[in-house]
DNA sequence: ACATTTGTTAACTAAACGGTTAAACTAAAC
DNA sequence: GTTTAGTTTAACCGTTTAGTTAACAAATGT
């Protein structure tokens, strides 16, 4: 059937072009890599998305999509603070494990392209950090963490459970383990980063 | 004089290639460009470093001897963990402000290149993480701080205070300031983050 | 059955790319 | 003032790049 092998060469050339956009970004990506990786002619890919910067951008946007939902735990969940925390963290490492390259491909084009962020915010629903801040708040008023600006909880959040695996290479190198080792320490976050942040709020 | 007409070309090619290669990566940045930027004829990039991969190199293992020597305070300083905790956050924010797009550029290099990584092992005096682990552990011993992994509380450290740097697009989006207000929020971090960490370790 | 639409390919194009060459220029050295 | 070594340039070269074309194949509609 035609729309059978339509949808599977739509995938395919995602599927291809996800791969090749995620090692190498925008910028050292190449039309003919992804085609060869999609087994198909490279004429296709234009046929399909017209422009290489047209199949980037589609590929951009299905990864922050799947990046979107991991921040809204964090922002906008009605789960109980600590809860909330210790759930994310679990979680996010999982999922970075399920898709490696995203976190770095979403910041590094965004960083190389920043107006980009423009369009995510009026195409995607983007996070929102207000609830959060609410709670945060209610929960110093409430004499349950020490006072701290929900900004900077946020940010400290984020970094913790982002950065290990941006910065893998030179942390690797740094922390002097093998891979097998870091993916060990990695794995001991899970629990380790939700005891250092909680430690430190938690009055 | 002819030594210092070198000298200034060579340097001014320098100049130019930092400011192109950390901006665009070395699979996004164009001979052309940064022989325009240096005011300079194309064929003399190739005279003075002779390919794009060979001044690539110069310019990385440049960001990378400045980079170094900041991680060097949280690894090999002879300061108190505290101490070395505030120092080490303080210094950083000043340097990524007269540097700020080294770390950036240096972690998405050695993540498109991780094999890089044992060049600067053996080229550069790379820092080494064995001093910060005796401290830690001593520190535990005596019980001024609670147990920890020294390996997870550098990443923390790293992790807290390069992050707000790398992701700055997306956080400035997800915390919804502009950059003026997310330049405060920085600064403010300067004092928040080493309250934020050594109230997470302390005793 | 035949015409139309949709999917696919090989071959091509024009521009951009990194890199080379040979000659012109500069200024110090003999 | 001629040689010499280092510096700079314009023009060029071969390759790679994103994107196009035209012809073909296969499914769909009538």
């Amino acid at each position: 059937m035609d729309k059978i092998k339509t949808e599977n060469t739509e995938t395919e050339i995602l599927i291809a072009a996800k791969e090749i956009f995620h090692q190498k970004g925008m910028a050292g990506a190449r039309m003919q890599e992804i085609a060869d990786k999609a087994q198909i002619n490279k004429a296709l890919l234009h046929y399909y998305f017209r422009s290489k910067q047209l199949l980037f951008e589609a590929v951009f946007k299905s990864a922050f999509s799947l990046l979107a939902p991991q921040l809204q735990k964090v922002l906008n969940d009605d789960s109980d603070l600590f809860e909330k925390i210790k759930n994310f963290t679990e979680n996010y490492i999982s999922f970075v494990i399920k898709h490696p390259y995203i976190p770095n491909f979403v910041i590094q084009e965004l960083n190389t392209n920043p107006e980009f962020v423009n369009k995510l915010k009026s195409e995607t629903n983007f996070p929102s950090i207000d609830r959060f801040k609410l709670q945060v708040n209610d929960a110093i008023k409430q004499g349950v963490i020490r006072p701290i600006e929900a900004e900077q909880l946020f940010i400290n959040i984020i970094a913790l459970n982002i950065f290990p695996f941006i910065g893998e290479p030179l942390l690797m190198a740094l922390v002097n383990v093998d891979k097998e080792s870091y993916d060990r320490l990695l794995e001991n976050r899970k629990t380790e980063v939700t005891k250092f942040i909680i430690n430190s709020i938690k009055i």
